[in-house]
DNA sequence: CTGCTGGATGATATATTGTATCGTCCGGTA
DNA sequence: TACCGGACGATACAATATATCATCCAGCAG
């Protein structure tokens, strides 16, 4: 359960990310590249459409959807992004090198999402489905809630 | 963790459901029991615009997407209703006497869903989340991967 | 050089999922 | 009788996601 992460931020997070994804057999073009850079600029979760704006802003030119999905798609598989299914939403991995299971705890007022690992926690939740028979590939593990913040009534609102 | 429940089926799960619902103070109507019933009529969780056919063919009349989610919705909070996040599909609460965190299996292949209660998961799940300040309203625990069925090949396609 | 091939992206259309708004009906009751 | 509130209908629309075919371009075989 304990583990070691490097956790990565801002530009080096891009750099880590290509890496893994060439590690991957995949290229590192610069339309991945500005869905990346646009997807680390939320600090929420976005949702593919938020993405699409934002490129498209960024380049100054219209994005269509389809190619930020295929884009996101091709992220998620190799595991630099993550979709939090409860909120049709994706975020950035903070540390690409390693491919776990993992937890979000996702806040109800602002949107806010917190990424937690706990191993000794997702085996047990593959251990569980095994009992049953059942091969697990992908635990989706989230939590809503309302984050230290908002559960203070700071009530700051976005999502 | 262990855990006795009531496992409802057939016409004593929809009666388990109304004795819910009302007991919530909300009306079991013709429109509801209709819905209830479609949607104990599919195998695997079922997304609204499937259950809105299953009553429109039902009730020889087309019915309007928005009545059937106004529905679920209230079903959801009522409990007698689940919600599939990962699948954006419903299905039904097998025991609507008790208010569990669930976790679902969800077969990739063949969409079948498995209910499995385990408080102690749940519990080390909440718990995590208060460990960061998190308070944890809802926890969302899906597993995809392959049921047994599947994974063994028999490869029946569905979902 | 030329032409081919495969991967990536663009353009467009459409499917699926989910909400908003307002109108109507109907049962309870002042 | 008039009103009120809850449930449902009708309609429109927003948000999320996928399908299909066209185009572009780098790499490479001939």
């Amino acid at each position: 359960m304990a583990h070691v992460h490097t956790l990565y931020q801002g530009p080096s997070l891009a750099e880590a990310a290509q890496v893994a994804l060439e590690r991957a057999g995949e290229q590192w073009t610069p339309m991945r590249a500005a869905v990346f850079e646009a997807l680390s600029g939320f600090a929420r979760p976005a949702s593919a459409y938020d993405i699409t704006e934002a490129v498209s802003r960024a380049q100054d030119r219209r994005i269509a959807a389809n190619s930020i999905y295929r884009i996101l798609d091709l992220f998620v598989t190799t595991d630099i992004v993550r979709r939090v299914e409860s909120a049709n939403a994706f975020i950035v991995n903070a540390h690409p090198d390693c491919h776990h299971d993992c937890i979000f705890l996702v806040c109800d007022l602002c949107g806010q999402t917190t990424h937690v690992d706990d191993d000794r926690l997702t085996d047990a939740v593959r251990s569980i489905a095994k009992t049953r028979g059942f091969s697990p590939d992908r635990p989706v593990i989230e939590v809503r809630g309302r984050c230290a913040a908002c559960r203070d009534g700071i009530a700051s609102n976005a999502e």
